[in-house]
DNA sequence: CATGAATGAGTGTTCATTCAT
DNA sequence: GATGAATGAACACTCATTCAT
């Protein structure tokens, strides 16, 4: 498994200072570990085949313990799944946040990208089999979640000012090119999860890969 | 429901002409008879939460009918899955079949698809929704089924001609060309079911537009 | 256990004629087979701690084939309570509609609730200890019902015809006198259930009491 | 709420005088305190649907500390049970013990227990609607309580005087009389519980009521 | 072949009770 | 003593699958 990474982040080590209280902050270690648990779980079985006992036997704690911290097993998925998102957010706009290019930054931002979920698949996997059991209810939720607009706003940041740069056309509006930027993005970040893990000289290739697609499309040039 | 069109193909009334006895054809007749069934139900309930008992009564039969002519849940939604890829392969191998050049080729492959894909979308949803209730394993056993083949090859097959004239680059590969082509294709579809079902002038326009950054790439021509 | 008596009647037997199926009467005689064990199961352990596993087991089916006949364990348990006040206005009306004089009805009135209440004690006595396991909104539900209506309306008729012959006073209404008989009666029932079943004189012994002492009342006559 | 008046005869201040060391005063009163939050929660919820930890937060301690007082989620609801009859018994000693005409004495002992019902009203629907959740065992249990005992002493006195001087019929034993005087009495109370409280003239109404049934029967006098 | 009643394993969730701090 | 996090057994209910008719 590969995900621990922001797990500290979201628990609010450092950053926070002296803001949580040794209770506090027990329990979010606890939470975590039950969230690490779910995310292993998840990603063999599935949503809907992992039982919560799966989950509290794999986060070494009692069924009902599970319930103390999230109150369902749909709230348990969504934590899991906006601290993805927040840790991809949070990622991208450390990386992106200070390039002035734009061509820099959509290179940039490709390639954190394809790397965090590269970093993340095991969970992601699931994501994309499953969005939510079966109805696009909670999917709907989901999209709605304000982390999941932060999300939306960062790419949108980034092509518009694309744009401004002309870097990026400009006869289609920034949302349109932005899901386009997204789709191609999704299908290679889906292939990725069939091999085996790539080394990072492969994801840079696929990086520019995606960039030169992206920008230049697959026409040929006359 | 809108889809029943394929039907008949794949029971084989005509080309077989009379190459299937009174009870083979029964048989078969039945078999779409549950699937058609199938289909409704799942589009509405999702896999998980569509009972067997739910199909059978869709379609006027008894439960254990089902199980006449489906091993399982699951053989029965593979069939369906795999019966609605050959009804895309037939209208395109059809549609693109005869056109010589190659970008008017991938004009109308885009347009057919997209068109069939919305008249498909009770299924497709389900089908992204939840690719398999959670395994990706089974995805792995349906990518390599012989249709996913078949399609994939039909793909190819235009891309390919495409570089030969010179319409499409050739400093990639055909195949990672034509996973590009999926995906940007792929995610215009998702977000075609967010909304409500559209006229065909607006699908020639998106179809219009998934060419033209295809080809052009959303980088600004300088 | 001591109820099987009305579960024929209930059944249909008999005065339906050639009315059922033979399907739909192996139905209703399964629906009484589980009724049967429910009875003795909830007699046993009470509504709460009765599972409906041990329900099953006790009337030898599996878990889910309770199910097939009831919708829910509430269902099932009112399903119950039904029948037994349906058997009872049934036999009341038996035993008391041809009695012309009012006090031998209140007598025969009286002597055969107390003997149906004795014949079903194991399901009664859940009854009253838990009506409805603690909200009485189901009791509410169940006081509505128009079987429960039905016995209301039996037992105001002869208060009423009492009324008339000027066996009971008329300077209170009948609904007030009934709920009152009521209220001796289920006492004394009540207490019947502490002790072992009684035999026959004793049942007409305390008939007799309950009638004495309803009529004449405690007081001493002066 | 209305019952913390009794409070504080259980605790045991003024009559014990100094027997409680301050160590055993202060847990005498936190059992109150746990008490009087148990019967509020109980009376909302009912025995079966009122979690231990409710009754916990609503009494502002720990879940665990209730268990330092009472063994068992059952042993609490005994003893406010207990409590409840005590509290009763109690009220009618001191209201019946200076009177000396049996009627009068009679007549009082009903109002007095109605009165007390009506202010208890919120703990005794409980205790009516689910005596003890299901098994009549407890209920035996507490019916064999001294209390419980002393309870019933008590209307067996009133019942024996009322004999004696001539106002109670002495052809059955006092025993008998006094248990349908109890009965009369529950079921008022019960149906008391159905209606909105009421006012002091309607209960001495209804007390009216329950005296001339008692004594006088239904039936009409020629 | 068709039927549909029967099966029973499996699931999410609650809650009385314990016990380390 | 007090705490309240942890426990894990228990339970109502569902549903894919089977099989006697």
């Amino acid at each position: 498994m590969n995900s621990n990474s922001i797990t500290e982040e979201l628990i609010g080590i450092g950053k926070t200072g002296a803001a949580l209280t040794r209770k506090e902050r027990d329990k979010q270690l606890r939470k975590a570990d039950i969230m690490r648990a779910a995310e292993r779980v998840f990603a063999q079985k599935g949503y809907h085949n992992a039982a919560m006992q799966d989950i509290a036997r794999e986060a070494q704690y009692a069924t009902g313990t599970v319930y103390l911290y999230f109150k369902d097993k749909e709230a348990l998925y969504f934590s899991l799944l906006e601290e993805k998102i927040k840790g991809l957010n949070l990622v991208l706009k450390e990386a992106t946040g200070h390039i002035a290019d734009a061509e820099d930054r959509l290179r940039i931002f490709i390639h954190e990208s394809l790397s965090y979920f590269q970093r993340n698949q095991d969970f992601f996997k699931i994501f994309f089999s499953e969005r939510t059991k079966g109805q696009l209810v909670k999917d709907a939720k989901f999209s709605k979640s304000p982390i999941m607009a932060q999300n939306k706003e960062l790419v949108l940041k980034i092509i518009r000012s694309g744009q401004e740069q002309k870097v990026v056309r400009n006869d289609f509006e920034a949302a349109q090119i932005s899901d386009i930027l997204g789709s191609i993005f999704m299908n290679v970040v889906f292939d990725l999860f069939k091999d085996a893990p790539r080394d990072e000289s492969k994801l840079k290739e696929m990086s520019g890969f995606i960039l030169d697609i992206f920008l230049n499309g697959a026409g040929k040039k006359r």
